[in-house]
DNA sequence: CATAGAAATATTGGATCCAATATACAATCC
DNA sequence: GGATTGTATATTGGATCCAATATTTCTATG
């Protein structure tokens, strides 16, 4: 188990620190689906006690990212392939819309940034930086929705699929295609047409689940 | 504070047992908006030690219900006129969109019991059990789109809003209006018509929104 | 040698105690 | 009398200890 820093800014307290800790482990892939958490083990990592992991694996199971049972502990929680199509779906409807409110709001400087964050992406050749810089990319330009709530979710649902993005990232053309849709719908975005953006963004989302899928599916068997 | 009795069927841990019964508490409005939750009093209304108290409060926090501040406490969290607004949003959006989906899996047994508890929401006349009902109601017909991670979302955002949904209940139309159109969305799920069932549950939220916001707009000066 | 039962170990959930600090209130000074 | 400072209290976050139980290992027996 290997952790990256983590941002103290905002977290006040040890619990804090490790939920964030392992959060980014897990949704990095750092740790395997199905691999155990001990919490001595965690606390031992983090030089603190065991209530603070307590509470950080007690939030982790309510975002869904692991599952606990008593005396037996908790594990990285793996998706179906079904519960993976699931979330690309949802995440297709809730993203579409975000993207269709924030188009009207989008002004210079956020669609700069936006395309630092696709040439940023384009360039980039470690898979590990892949999946952070898409994120900042489709954040950039959905914060312009100012929808705290959306967002919230849009984040968790992309967490619990990171993972597997990340691989199929990796293993196949995704991130070339990711790049001329992400082209695309920039395009749009500055065009100011809501309805091609959001509907772009649709598909953008839609093929990289079914690319994922029928990764995962060759992968699994 | 009050607390209903809850469900220990899964609920393994203490921790279980005091988020169940602050979060109903919380959604069913019995804790007020802005109310200070104190660890050590809660400790002792369920007879445990501050350690699941403080567990539960973390999940809940996690889900919206309450903030806390290190040293000051937890309070029970309000939402702004905003915030219930595009909450109401987001729900219209997926709850929408699991009716279009639940529609063709939907069998005579299912539509049954939603007429049941369609017509049992009509003869209420505790404003206590509308919320609760009104929920049956609609998950009753939901479950059918066989999509636990949309119906997690569902019951997530209802949870945000339910108190001021219930409040809006008992002082406006909306019981006998929300009757009607659970009518007509049952209707439309007797014919199969996806589409139509899908935009009536749309319009459904959304109505229940705007009354609920002139409401608050009136209540709230 | 394989297997069943018993003891040892590992691991979690909860209780109690300690540290840190924000708030409230009283004492003091102008 | 009002403002300011110091102390006492309230309250949270974390550490350490205890109880309960699942898992593993060891031993005895056929």
């Amino acid at each position: 188990m290997k952790f990256a820093a983590v941002d103290v800014r905002q977290a006040a307290s040890a619990a804090d620190i490790v939920y964030e800790a392992l959060r980014r482990a897990i949704i990095e892939g750092d740790l395997a689906e199905g691999e155990n958490l001990r919490q001595e083990e965690i606390a031992q990592m983090f030089n603190v006690s065991r209530i603070p992991v307590r509470e950080a694996l007690s939030r982790l199971e309510q975002h869904g990212l692991i599952t606990t049972q008593r005396y037996k502990g908790a594990v990285v929680a793996g998706l179906s392939i079904e519960e993976i199509e699931e979330i690309f779906q949802f995440r297709a409807l809730i993203e579409a819309e975000v993207m269709r409110l924030a188009v009207p709001n989008l002004d210079r400087a956020t669609l700069e940034r936006a395309q630092a964050y696709r040439d940023a992406f384009d360039r980039e050749t470690d898979p590990h930086r892949w999946g952070e810089i898409n994120r900042m990319f489709h954040y950039s330009l959905y914060e312009a929705s100012h929808r705290p709530y959306y967002l919230q979710n849009v984040r968790a649902s992309l967490d619990r699929i990171d993972r597997y993005l990340r691989a199929q990232l990796s293993f196949t053309d995704g991130v070339p295609r990711a790049g001329r849709e992400h082209e695309a719908i920039l395009a749009a975005c500055e065009k100011g047409d809501a309805a091609l953006a959001s509907l772009l963004t649709r598909d953008h989302i839609l093929d990289a689940g079914r690319s994922l899928v029928t990764f995962l599916r060759g992968q699994r068997g």
